[in-house]
DNA sequence: TCTTTTTATGTAATCGATTACATTTATCAT
DNA sequence: ATGATAAATGTAATCGATTACATAAAAAGA
């Protein structure tokens, strides 16, 4: 039995009503009466029929796709957030096209070609570093209501997004800090022009300053979430002369880059530096000493960016509709052992 | 300018040509005369016109799309993988659905599915854990010519497939634990049904008995490929009387797992424990200690995956052209920290 | 009983591109 | 010059589902 070529005609004339009905039957069942309805199934069954979706999204003029937009897909961190969206989204038969940012390969074309190519009917973009001009051609081809963010988004974009609170999540962690003891804290940060950086950094800088901490410049290390920014600023630790005994890192990713390095350079962790991530990916419950870390609940992250971007699909090019102010999701700060009560104080 | 509706009507009445004309401009350019083709080409700049994708696969019968199984996008070890792919697969412009089969909410619905809703032209399956109905299933319905396997494979199974040479990887792990004075080495496998854990199992085992090495039974650790797995297997080792000195992991969570427990009972890595994982994700060069791997090149893997799969697409239903025995990859050990000289031997 | 309204179903145009086949034009051998 | 062949382009059917509009049947109202 190959049922490849039953057309909705077919199971018209199997069920002996119109291709009208049966169309119905998918798509408004309420409309019809209990007794064609059910033909009309069992003659679904019968001829084995599924509907053809290039057919309906010509006359529908859908794509049946969303993009999401992903800064580093290597990053463990994006994983969860993912099968959020796409839990929401399998639910409206709606597939996921995945495109990462990072890997400039796959991103010839701007991004906007998807939209027009009508491959897609909307976008998650989990990367707040569009271009400005990328965002223009998004207002330019009245796309821009059919995109949300998640996790980052653009610093005076007036478009729906959804985050966590970053800014209480780097408080959390000072704090936490300031509670074991210590006094000089450093700070790896974020890429320069990314809003996590920003709100994160300003989480910390204010808390800091509200416990009356000291505060050095070289103390705010410039990062960029990677491994390898860790390993890095690691480097730049070792070579001050007053150093912080103990670092809040923008991410897990970069406390793990930190840490391996001070660690093959004698600097023991906890004992000699406490460090403190941001994100609790996976890994960071196994990292030795298990990281300390802010954890951002990513699966809701990815979960209410679907649904918001859904109701922003289904209310239409007006989209005034559409919520524009953030959804901030709550953080929680993980104590795990890679932060200690600061030793010889 | 808002270009939503331009046609390839509009296309042909601006170049003064038939849509004929125009769509072989697109798809067969060297069929057109020089001077047609350039005020095809300019008629469609000055329109600003964009193919339906919709129509396109509707008439073709494409789907434009190839669908990749993950086991768990939260493993990193992926990621490369699907860069890979992706490349790939963009310059022919198909894109990329991306299901994780680990998470069973998006999988409710058969695979095959995808391929009866015509949503998908074919599909790399990164889990050799498919079902015996869920292959017949394939075969039922004449799609199993569309489906190649990447890392993993379904033993028995005769479809094309692309793989890391992972006997060769177990082999190498072992005889660098042996240069280094090691004589008791345990393994921690992955899933027991699974084929890269027969395969690293079976290196591991014939490359013992070659150099004639102790075989303890209970050195042969069941795992998952999982951080969780390689938790239980460190504290299995605690247990044993007779300790290996060595433990090669199949993979490098494994690894992680197990040397982030073993630490935490003071067991150290790998002054007192020399441990070796499998695949060389982009932490474990950041792990502390660093950790001494068999490197898979992962982005290879995912670009001759797809385009094996491309190929198989084009020949279309007879298939048989299509290649069926595995393209095997190399693989190379890297040395890093994890595993050192035996102590007090 | 005869309108009027409501409910259920059918008819056929439509979405936009591709391509088999037909036709025209150019090229070439004789 | 002439018929044969090749190259370039056009005509129109087609892919398969949706839906505006039309119609028929049933229910309600007078």
């Amino acid at each position: 039995m190959n049922h490849k070529n039953t057309r909705i005609q077919d199971v018209a004339r199997e069920a002996g009503v119109s291709t009208a009905t049966v169309s119905r039957a998918l798509s408004n069942p309420e409309l019809l009466s209990e007794a064609t309805r059910e033909q009309v199934f069992a003659a679904i069954r019968s001829t084995g029929y599924r509907v053809n979706r290039a057919a309906r999204n010509l006359r529908t003029r859908r794509a049946g796709a969303v993009l999401v937009m992903v800064p580093n897909l290597g990053n463990p961190f994006f994983s969860q957030i993912l099968a959020g969206i796409s839990e929401t989204l399998g639910d409206r038969d709606t597939s996921v096209l995945i495109a990462d940012t990072g890997d400039r390969a796959t991103l010839e074309k701007p991004l906007v070609d998807y939209f027009l190519d009508s491959q897609i009917d909307g976008m998650i973009c989990l990367d707040g570093g569009l271009s400005h001009s990328e965002i223009q051609l998004f207002r330019d081809n009245g796309v821009s209501g059919r995109v949300v963010f998640a996790c980052e988004w653009v610093h005076g974009l007036d478009l729906p997004s959804v985050r966590s609170d970053n800014v209480r999540g780097a408080r959390l962690a000072v704090q936490h800090l300031h509670d074991l003891g210590h006094r000089k804290i450093a700070h790896v940060t974020g890429p320069e022009d990314n809003v996590l950086t920003h709100a994160r950094r300003t989480g910390m800088l204010e808390e800091r300053a509200r416990l009356g901490l000291p505060a050095r410049e070289e103390w705010i290390i410039r990062g960029d979430f990677s491994l390898a920014s860790g390993r890095l600023a690691a480097h730049r630790i070792l070579e001050m002369t007053d150093r912080p005994t103990a670092v809040f890192c923008a991410s897990d990713q970069v406390a793990f880059g930190l840490i391996s390095t001070l660690t093959a350079n004698g600097v023991r962790v906890p004992e000699d530096m406490s460090v403190i991530g941001f994100d609790d990916i996976d890994l960071s419950e196994f990292y030795v000493p298990a990281l300390t870390t802010v954890r951002q609940d990513r699966r809701a992250l990815g979960a209410r960016a679907a649904s918001l971007l859904l109701n922003c699909i289904d209310v239409g090019e007006e989209g005034a509709a559409c919520r524009r102010d953030p959804v901030i999701l709550d953080v929680e700060l993980v104590i795990r052992s890679s932060a200690t009560r600061v030793s010889g104080a």
